[in-house]
DNA sequence: CGGCGTTTCGAAAACGGTTTCGTAAATAAA
DNA sequence: TTTATTTACGAAACCGTTTTCGAAACGCCG
């Protein structure tokens, strides 16, 4: 705690509070000898203003919240990057919040934020995540909302995403372009925004293709390892197993290479994969994954982007819009793409 | 902003302010039916406490930071993990803050520390960072700080590391073990604490084993990624090319992939390679990566600890501590051990 | 020189809680 | 019954800023 406050500073050059605030403020009222004798004696007692009397004084955070399910993902901790990087240019703080995909600590995260902890929130819901009954309480208080990749579609706010359905729907056709006739979706809990969109895709690419129908068609993912595990290895110790399969979040890629290990099952031969991910280490894996690849700094960025322009407002209101930003087809050998130099 | 604020309640329950803080902070001087009541008004209107307000009076955040290079890493991301899980236990808010290997982003966030934004610190330094003379004003204004796998080591405070020196000596002997006769240790600057304990357990691992020395023994990768790879495609297209290579951080996995698929230097048959690393993915990269995995969820965790340990006390002073926790060496075919079942 | 508009600054009131201290009532001790 | 002690609450000060508003001081013009 800096022990030294304006009133302090004040007194060491006798002039008053006002003036002193006044004049690190650069206001109009002060003229410039005085100020930069209020700079020189800040300096040189090394004042720095208490950001919680600044704060409560100005109804103003200069922070702002990133709520996500966890940040061991190569797309979120990207999308930190994004996020933090216009923080930092606009001088704001980052608070961070994992939900690890529970509803409840995503709703006792966004009761806080009525509070005025902080003057904005970017948002990308846990998989659990239905109404956006909370979400739309904190943008009813006041504090702007925009979502990114995982949004929720009750409250009318911004979010960014990317084309979730395109993508999807173009990594069937390349799984089918590679001969597969029996792909299976591998997701979370499909009430998640992003899931829906790759499933319809995914269904889209199905129908327009003429692939037929089966069982394990959609693959369902909780929480619990084990389970996941016995589901995706009952699915493909089947007589007739699926031959492709379209990953729809980063963490589930690991159960299918393992699995695959485990049940000599080669890929691409018997079984190819695409997967939705943003690892640096996807062509070097063996085989080379065959990537949805999307754009997580340029997703947090944009999305922090809308944010602190509904902050600059006096409303504080934001545009209800969707802004998409499209994903890259990365084509490696887990799809059965030319055997020789990856990357 | 929560419209409704604490006299507004009091209020409209017909008491005093002072009771309804009072009892909302469950004092004893408040008799249980008049805390029910205000308990059961503050539900009802919606009451959430202006934590700006309460930190200005209080002179505390319930907020530490953590500051460190960098987010997209999967050891960075673990141990963040850690700390959220302790700090969400405390009932702490985090900040994030990324200093992008940068010392005058590191200082300017110190600095900002100085005004008493948050209650505690945990730091893990720029690979720019020598003396810690910011981190030792941080220290000196009142606020706990306790570093992170990097420490520095002016500034007299408690650190969670790993047992790099002891780590890099078993990599190295792994590596002999597997025929290397000539290891390059590929560094960040050398400043670094880890940096500086990993080469010398390397070079303590040689001068034991009586391996000789040799030219690009060490490589010390910069910022710059065209140089690194320069600098790394040097080293490997020598006469005499390194057989071994130690990798000390994370994101330089990648480079020694990419240059040996690009020259055509198998792994491991020409260059065994270890890393010190935490991804998830190593298993499965081509080929399987051996790697000195490090604790990241419980040194973040230990360290979140021992800050808290420190926030409890009344003098918020800090044991001058070190605790080590120990990585694991996991060998995989990158060091030529057995060709079938990685894992 | 008086009136008027600008500068430039200070006193004081916020901001929304917490905490100290005083006090009245209730209870215990004598 | 009187005195000491506890219990339960409220008035007001306080945390460290920002901001409103008033008031000197100054320059300008007629």
């Amino acid at each position: 705690m800096s022990a030294v406050t304006l009133k302090m500073l004040a007194k060491h050059l006798s002039l008053s509070v006002a003036t002193v605030s006044k004049a690190l403020a650069d206001s109009h009222e002060i003229r410039q000898s005085t100020k930069t004798l209020v700079i020189e004696g800040a300096r040189e007692l090394g004042y720095v203003g208490n950001p919680y009397a600044s704060s409560l004084r100005k109804r103003a955070s200069k922070t702002i919240a990133v709520v996500l399910p966890e940040v061991a993902d190569s797309f979120f901790s990207e999308a930190i990057n994004g996020i933090e990087s216009v923080a930092l240019q606009e001088g704001y703080h980052v608070l961070i919040y994992l939900t690890h995909e529970h509803l409840a600590r995503e709703q006792a995260i966004m009761e806080e934020f009525k509070s005025g902890r902080v003057d904005g929130v970017l948002v990308s819901v846990s998989e659990e995540t239905g109404s956006g009954e909370h979400i739309r309480r904190v943008l009813d208080s006041g504090t702007p909302v925009v979502f990114f990749d995982r949004v929720c579609d009750g409250p009318g706010t911004a979010c960014v995403i990317t084309d979730d359905f395109e993508s999807s729907y173009r990594a069937v056709v390349h799984l089918a372009a590679s001969g597969c006739r029996q792909p299976t979706f591998l997701a979370t809990p499909t009430n998640l925004s992003i899931s829906m969109n790759r499933l319809k895709g995914f269904e889209k690419a199905l129908a327009d293709l003429g692939l037929p129908r089966h069982k394990d068609e959609v693959l369902i993912f909780g929480k619990n390892e084990a389970e996941n595990m016995d589901l995706l290895r009952a699915a493909l110790s089947q007589p007739r197993p699926p031959d492709g399969m379209l990953v729809c979040v980063e963490k589930h890629v690991t159960y299918v290479y393992q699995l695959c290990a485990e049940l000599r099952i080669c890929i691409p031969d018997a079984l190819k994969v695409i997967a939705f991910t943003n690892l640096k280490t996807a062509q070097f894996m063996s085989p080379p994954l065959t990537t949805v690849s999307q754009p997580a700094f340029e997703i947090g960025k944009t999305a922090a982007a809308a944010l602190f322009r509904a902050l600059k407002r006096a409303s504080k209101t934001i545009d209800e819009e969707v802004i998409v930003i499209k994903s890259a087809l990365v084509k490696r050998e887990s799809t059965g793409s030319s055997p020789v130099s990856p990357g």
